[in-house]
RNA sequence: UCCCCGGUAGCUCAGCUGGUUAGAGCGGGUGACUGUUAAUCACUAGGUCGUUGGUUCGAAUCCGACCCGGGGAGCCA
């Protein structure tokens, strides 16, 4: 027995229980289930439960009912409400009821006596939540719509059979990603997004700032003085998380950021954003070829697991997107990846009697149709390549002993060419120095980065992933604006 | 940024060698019919033909400029 006086603690855990159990059995009548839950047969036959969602399409019948499809997001398959006229709202609401009403339905769980559907819900009672103001408006009609059009109703296309299994799959792939290094031993690191550095020294940076662009204060020689500006310097958006994510790195041993990354590049085409999630691991201890085992075991884990959780989803693309969007995904899951080196690859081009509109020779970097021809026609498997001209490649990447290449690779897939990209980082601090110089880069600026060479400096490497160019492998969409919720190009920011 | 293509009903498009009142399918409304499944059938409403200048007796149609969109290239993830 609880001394009231004395132990107040398990009158508490007495009194919590008792509120659980009381919420639990609130929680069982109400029974509110995901259309998900009832479609996978996790509601019995017979019981009653409360659906919520929106209307996808309704058909009338004259012998006194009407057949409404409803989605609530939680899975691809709509449920089928069986709406009795006998309803009090039959004539008034549900016979009005058109694409995109959201309503709240009770009603009992029921074999189907029609096909298409094993089970459905006979409806006791359909409230209208919301209505469609005007129907014959609404943009998202139960028909075939050009993504085109979808793009310019992105807050409304999430309601479409393709827009909701890409929602579910990036979904599914961002958890795979998550799983995948977590099981690994992996941290997340959650690098800056406000940076003043241009981690590439390349590429166009988006300038944070609260100047007033209208009244810009200058220094003596009439440049704009930064030292007012909120940050006290010159600030950016990131354009990779890589050079923070190095430092934990090195002391951490396995590490990835996962996030949004910006750049301002004036490109307008299907495969770049200017806001866009990108994946860099980076391992210490480890060189390129490290690197290119993590690579692969991470794009068969990541395949693996969408293939797994999304079946139903990915079966919808393979049947209106890309009728090889499954396929692909398993045979490259099942082939082991090929190794070369650049120069490999170059002779093999060179020698393969193809008709190249790009010539294929050393010190050029590989044109899609190279790639393509590698992947897709002489490996018939995902190709690594390793060790490019050092020329071409960024100031950070581990020169090798040649002194002729650098330590980086990329991973190209049949269907699409580059997939990832990643080096072996210069761990030397003379030869980092050296090339940092030879890049014109600001070594005050980069002094952080040059310390992890002077404080137990280890051999590292990482690579960097572009999730919505993974997420257009996946589905199968070719445009790197469908698989990202609200995309962001050139003189395009809505919603 | 460069090259190519396009902008006609809520959506997808036809019409474009200039010539009466600009069409279809889907979607909307009304009705018929059916345990229906992107149902079917009938009727019906709905358009400043991207904007703007020009050529012409006459422009959705030809020409110029501009705006917007798409595809390709470069760059990259």
């Amino acid at each position: 027995m609880p001394d009231f006086l004395g132990l107040p603690l398990p009158c508490w855990v007495l009194l919590r229980l008792a509120v659980r159990v009381s919420m639990t059995r609130i929680l069982n009548t109400m029974q509110t289930a995901s259309i998900k839950q009832v479609l996978g047969g996790e509601i019995a036959v017979g019981s009653e439960v409360t659906v919520q969602g929106w209307v996808r399409t309704r058909r009338d019948s004259k012998a006194g009912f009407s057949f409404i499809h409803l989605n609530d997001g939680s899975t691809f398959g709509n449920l089928q409400l069986v709406a009795d006229k006998d309803l009090p709202n039959y004539d008034d609401e549900i016979r009005h009821l058109t694409s995109g009403c959201s309503l709240t339905c009770r009603g009992k769980v029921v074999e189907s006596k029609g096909r298409g559907q094993s089970v459905e819900i006979q409806a006791g009672t359909v409230e209208v939540v919301g209505w469609v103001e005007d129907p014959d408006t609404y943009p998202v009609q139960p028909k075939k719509h050009s993504f085109e059009f979808l793009r310019t109703v992105a807050h409304l296309r999430p309601r479409t059979n393709t827009f909701g299994a890409v929602t579910r799959v990036r979904h599914a792939a961002a958890r795979a990603i998550h799983e995948f290094f977590d099981e690994q031993g992996y941290y997340w690191i959650n690098t800056p997004i406000i940076t003043s550095s241009d981690a590439e020294g390349a590429g166009q940076l988006f300038r944070v700032s609260t100047l007033d662009l209208m009244n810009l204060p200058r220094t003596d020689e009439g440049k704009i003085d930064f030292r007012e500006d909120f940050f006290g310097r010159e600030a950016f958006l990131t354009v990779s998380g890589q050079l923070n994510v190095e430092a934990y790195c090195l002391a951490m041993s396995k590490v990835y950021t996962f996030g949004p990354t910006f750049r301002a590049e004036n490109s307008n085409t299907a495969r770049h954003l200017a806001e866009f999630w990108m994946v860099e691991p980076e391992i210490a201890f480890a060189d390129l070829n490290d690197l290119a085992r993590l690579a692969e075991d991470f794009l068969k884990f990541v395949f693996t697991r969408v293939l797994d959780r999304c079946s139903e989803d990915m079966e919808f693309f393979a049947e209106r997107i890309n009728p090889e969007a499954i396929e692909r995904l398993r045979k490259l899951i099942e082939t082991d990846f090929v190794r070369m080196d650049y120069r490999e690859a170059v002779s093999i081009l060179a020698d393969s009697g193809e008709n190249f509109e790009y010539p294929a020779e050393w010190g050029l970097d590989l044109q899609t149709e190279h790639e393509r021809y590698l992947t897709e026609k002489h490996c018939k498997a995902p190709v690594v390549v390793m060790n490019y001209p050092d020329e071409i490649k960024a100031f950070y990447m581990r020169l090798n002993d040649d002194g002729k290449t650098a330590a980086a690779l990329d991973v190209l897939a049949p269907g699409i060419g580059e997939i990832i990209g990643g080096s072996q980082r210069e761990e030397r601090l003379d030869v980092l120095k050296r090339r940092m110089a030879e890049h014109g880069l600001d070594a005050e600026t980069y002094s952080w980065y040059v310390d992890l060479r002077r404080y137990g400096t280890v051999p590292h490497a990482g690579f960097g992933l572009g999730f919505e160019r993974l997420l257009n492998y996946i589905t199968g969409l070719t445009n790197i604006r469908d698989v990202i919720p609200y995309p962001r190009t050139p003189g395009h920011a809505p919603f």
